[in-house]
DNA sequence: ATTTAATATCGTAATATTGCAATATGAAAA
DNA sequence: TTTTCATATTGCAATATTACGATATTAAAT
């Protein structure tokens, strides 16, 4: 059906999942990876860099933004977007929970 | 219209946006959980304990295998999926990338 | 050989996502 | 205050995803 049976899920389960969710999209990594190569805030330059067009860039911003992956300030007539790294970290915890060797695995023998 | 323009990102940005992609749903990332919780392999008490229909655990485990994040095995009658441990460091290694603090930055004052 | 049990695949309906042209908005510049 | 520039929103077409019933597959058990 296209929709998500979030019902039988967790919040968090739900809140994690919508995260991925965000970053599950070239584009969407590829102004991440702009964000950070410029090591510091760029505004409107992500148009020119990547090959989508303006409404499109800004609806991915949207998603990033309302994923709380990013934050976006105003500088006159340009807005400012850069990576929120509280939410990395938040990324980064919930996949070391992922990643430990569990003790008895038939996989990784 | 629903297409992704691969071509316009390099292929890594390609298969860390499919890598996230695969997390990107509740049931998957239950199914993750779980695998972790039981800190070995499972079989098919997925079904049990996630509350879809079994073809559609199973398309969510075909698409986490496609994407490396699980592997099974065959055991009998049963299949024994775990978590691959590897390609969760690397996605772990891209999120260190991407969640360093810039020196100079508008919105992280 | 048949049955049973576990998992996969197919087909399909409903909804979501992606992308863009056209247009709106909002703020500085003229 | 009109123009200009940067970004957002709307509307829509094409495609992708999600979910499940029905059915296939596969291997052990009988």
């Amino acid at each position: 059906m296209g929709v998500t049976k979030t019902d039988n899920f967790t919040e968090r389960q739900n809140e994690i999942a919508q995260l991925f969710k965000a970053l599950g999209h070239p584009a969407r990594i590829a102004i991440i990876e702009f964000l950070m190569k410029q090591n510091s805030c760029i505004c409107g330059d992500i148009v020119n860099e990547i090959q989508l067009s303006q409404p499109t860039i800004s609806q991915h911003l949207k998603e990033l933004k309302q994923a709380n992956i990013i934050q976006g300030t105003i500088e006159g007539k340009t807005i400012c977007y850069c990576i929120n790294l509280e939410t990395m970290s938040k990324i980064k915890e919930i996949l070391s929970l992922y990643g430990t060797a569990p003790a008895i695995s038939c996989c990784n023998k």
